[in-house]
DNA sequence: AAGTCTAAAATCC
DNA sequence: TGGATTTTAGACT
C-alpha cells in the first residue's frame, strides 16, 4: 500500500467545502426520483467501445437540465465522475453459476500467473475443510456499471450483487469466517507502532518462477478452493488474471482502513484489482490524490462514495491506483464485513510484502461462532520469519 | 518497500 | 435543535 500526504497546506483557514451535489457516487443506484442526484452527462468517446468520435462528448442522460446552468454543468463535469451504464447499453443482466467452470483448476501451465501449489493445503497453518455440495455452485449476477472519468482517471466497474445475496453470499461468508486463519498484524512505519485495525489473511504467490518452497521469510499459502473458484469466476467475467487473494474482516465499525493506493511497484503498471464484499455493508470512499487542486483543471475533485453491500464486486483498473486513494472509514453502527481482493503480483517482493502485512509474525485468530468473536489461538507455525 | 489516531469542524437527522 | 455522526487536518517516534 502506498499512502501519500498533503504537504501543501495553505497558511489560511480556507477549507474546501464539500458540494451538496457531491451527492455520492452511490446515488446512481438510487431511485431516479431523488432530485438531489444529478447524473454526470458527458464522457469522452474514445474510451466507449466504438461509440462516437474525436472529442465530441456523448450525452448519456439529461433528465434534469432545467435546474443547471451551462457553466455549472461544465464545472460539475470536471469535478465529478462519468458513468456509463453498461448494463443498460448492452442489456447485460444474467444469472449464472460456476457449473460451467472447466477443470482442472488451478491451471498448471506457465500461461496463468497463479502457479499450482504442491498441495491443495500447502502451508496452511490450520485445516481449511473442503467445500461441500452446499457451497457449490455459487450463484452470480452479472450487471456491470462502468464508472469512468478521463479527466480524473477514475476507472471502475461496479457489479451490484455479483455473488447472489439470496443464494450464495451468506454461506460463503460463514465458511470463510469459520475456517480461515485470521491475523491482527502489528508493525512499524516511520518509527511508529501500527496496530492494523482489522483482521487480515492472504493466500497465493507472485507470478515469478520461484518455486513454492523458494521463500525464506514467508511461506506462501495455497489459495483455498472456495476462494480459487471465486477468483476464477472473477477472472472470467473481468478478463483479468490474478495470483493473490487478500481477505479482510472488518469486525465492527471501529475496524477500518485509511486512505491509501495499492502500490504499483510489485503489481505492475495500472493494476486491475477486484474487491468483493460479504456481510454488512460499508462505505467505500475514493479521493483523488490531488483532490484540493487537480493539476489538469486547477479545481477541487469531489470525493466519491459507494455503499458496498453484501455480494457486491468493484473492480479498480486503469490509472485508478495512480490517481486515487480509497478507504473504508470507521462507521458507528457497522457490523461484520468480509472483503476479498484479487490481485496479480509480478515480482517476488510482492509475496514477501503481502505476507508481512496480512499475516505478520503469526498471532493466529479463529472465529468463535458461538461467542461471535475472534479468539487468539496458539500456533507454532505460519508467521513471517524475521 | 502497507498508517493510525485524535480533536475539531462540518454535517446529519 | 442539538446530540450523534462524519469529515478533515494534523500529530505521531
Amino acid at each position: 500500500m502506498k499512502r501519500s500526504f498533503d504537504l501543501t497546506s495553505s497558511s489560511t483557514n480556507t477549507v474546501t467545502l464539500p458540494s451538496k451535489r457531491q451527492a455520492s457516487l452511490a446515488g446512481f443506484l438510487k431511485p431516479k426520483n431523488d432530485s438531489t442526484i444529478r447524473s454526470p452527462r458527458k464522457v469522452k468517446s474514445d474510451h466507449v467501445s466504438g461509440i462516437g468520435k474525436e472529442d465530441k462528448p456523448i450525452i448519456l442522460e439529461d433528465d434534469d437540465e432545467d435546474e443547471v446552468s451551462k457553466q455549472e454543468q461544465e464545472e460539475e463535469e470536471l469535478k465529478s465522475i462519468s458513468i456509463i451504464d453498461k448494463g443498460k447499453a448492452k442489456a447485460i443482466d444474467t444469472k449464472s453459476t460456476d457449473d460451467d467452470l472447466v477443470e482442472p483448476w488451478p491451471p498448471s501451465g506457465i500461461d496463468h500467473p497463479y502457479h499450482k501449489p504442491p498441495t491443495k493445503d500447502y502451508n496452511h497453518p490450520i485445516v481449511i475443510p473442503p467445500i461441500n455440495d452446499e457451497l457449490k455452485p455459487i450463484h452470480f449476477n452479472l450487471n456491470p456499471k462502468v464508472i469512468y472519468n478521463p479527466i480524473t482517471d477514475l476507472d471502475l466497474v461496479y457489479y451490484k450483487n455479483f455473488i447472489d445475496k439470496n443464494l450464495s453470499s451468506k454461506k460463503i461468508m460463514d465458511f470463510l469466517l469459520d475456517n480461515l486463519p485470521w491475523y491482527r498484524v502489528k508493525y512499524k512505519v516511520r518509527g511508529i507502532d501500527i496496530n492494523t485495525p482489522r483482521f487480515t489473511t492472504v493466500f497465493g504467490k507472485d507470478s515469478t518462477q520461484t518455486p513454492w518452497s523458494g521463500y525464506q521469510k514467508c511461506k506462501p499459502r495455497a489459495i483455498p478452493e472456495i476462494l480459487e473458484r471465486l477468483m476464477r469466476k472473477v477472472e472470467q467475467v473481468t478478463n483479468s488474471q490474478f495470483n493473490f487473494c487478500l481477505v479482510n474482516y472488518y469486525s465492527t465499525g471501529e475496524d477500518s482502513i485509511s486512505y491509501h493506493s495499492d502500490s504499483e511497484s510489485f503489481l505492475g503498471l495500472n493494476p486491475t484489482i477486484a474487491s468483493l464484499t460479504l456481510g454488512y455493508s460499508r462505505d467505500f470512499l475514493l479521493r483523488h490524490v490531488n483532490y484540493k487542486n487537480h493539476p489538469k483543471t486547477g479545481k477541487s475533485v469531489n470525493t466519491e462514495k459507494f455503499n458496498l453491500e453484501d455480494g457486491d464486486m468493484i473492480l479498480m483498473k486503469g490509472k485508478t491506483q495512480h490517481e486515487w486513494q480509497h478507504s473504508i472509514p470507521k462507521r458507528s453502527k457497522a457490523k461484520g464485513r468480509i472483503n476479498i481482493t484479487f490481485r496479480k503480483g509480478i515480482v517476488k517482493y510482492a509475496t514477501e510484502n503481502y505476507y508481512n502485512y496480512n499475516v505478520g509474525k503469526g498471532n493466529l485468530h479463529k472465529w468463535n461462532r458461538e461467542k461471535q468473536l475472534m479468539e487468539e489461538v496458539d500456533s507454532s507455525d505460519g508467521g513471517v520469519k524475521t
